[in-house]
DNA sequence: GCGTGTTAGTTTCATCTGCAACGAAACCGG
DNA sequence: CCGGTTTCGTTGCAGATGAAACTAACACGC
């Protein structure tokens, strides 16, 4: 196979490198973002996964939920759903394994019988104030070492990432499609 | 039974004007890094895919192999886990569907018959120089209205962010256990 | 040679995931 | 009030996932 020589940007050129025979060809995935991405947030969420699986015996999906009722308040699955971007499926099931542990309940709403409100059990808040701490020192542990202006950057980087990364799925997607 | 509905709205803080958001009560699940990070990388890796799927239909392991191979050349099943963060089993189904399609081909290690080499064939490489342009472009968009400054410095922090992650999973293959 | 251990890669299995189809409830126009 | 449509949430299914068990090949010590 001939090595097509198709340039990569190298960020962090102060002037123009010649062509460098070690300029690789085709997309160096690791510098290539979405692959980045993708690798850091799994490797993070792995990591912090493992914490509340072995502690608590609670999934992400579950924990996202949790949170979101611990910060919130009661909340219904569309509401939980608009706030942590799960799918609908995955909210679903996970209200029922939080149900089924006794970490929330349930209370179906008598106004809209098709919605459910759902809020957390003395032992889900219990269980959340544990989490919090051990979520946020983990959190503390990535950002070690950053400054806060270097934490500010991130922030505002990210947000704006967000912000593209919801266009460049969003616009064209409906949801719904009418299938006709 | 009351549901207790705990508002959360702000801590009884109502004097201090500089409020530190890392002392509230909750989580503040939007503005948790991990969870920042694992939506991004979520809502770019479906729409990404969903380019791979549509025009060539292979999936996001298959797409990363062909890119290592496409970068690096041929290499075997543990030199591509290693460069790509897979699993060895995500690696091997990947290049089983690969081969199946015809866009990878196995040759044996003959110095070592559990080894084997992958490379792209020509129909791969093909379909790789097709895809390339397509990522570049989907990551140009991303990062559309980012200054030079800007690329450097999210390219800074997610490099480091990595590092604090390996360190997180990596080191300590049990629990964290000790710094209590 | 022969046992023990290590490494490369595959298979098994139990789970997770998400699209799509679905049922139930509410809404809406006539 | 009725039929059609929309919304909320669940379920069916088919594919993806990864930990652990497994096979096969090599490496070392004796």
């Amino acid at each position: 196979m001939k090595p097509f020589a198709s340039r990569l940007e190298t960020p962090a050129g102060p002037g123009r490198s010649d062509a460098d025979p070690t300029d690789r060809d085709g997309l160096a995935l690791d510098r290539f973002l979405p692959y980045r991405l993708s690798v850091l947030a799994n490797t993070v969420s792995r990591a912090i996964a493992r914490l509340y699986a072995d502690r608590f015996g609670i999934t992400i999906p579950e924990w996202r939920v949790l949170a979101i009722l611990g910060d919130h308040g009661p909340a219904t699955s569309a509401e939980i759903r608009a706030r942590t971007a799960m799918d609908k499926v995955q909210v679903s099931r996970a209200i029922q394994r939080l149900t089924a542990s006794r970490l929330v309940s349930r209370r179906v709403d008598p106004a809209d019988r098709r919605r459910a409100s759902v809020a957390m059990t003395a032992r889900g808040a219990s269980i959340y104030r544990e989490i919090v701490p051990l979520a946020r020192s983990r959190e503390a542990f990535l950002l070690d070492g950053f400054s806060e202006d270097e934490r500010a950057q991130l922030d505002r980087l990210l947000e704006r990432l967000g912000e593209r990364a919801g266009a460049l799925a969003g616009p064209d997607d409906g949801d719904t499609g009418g299938v006709d």
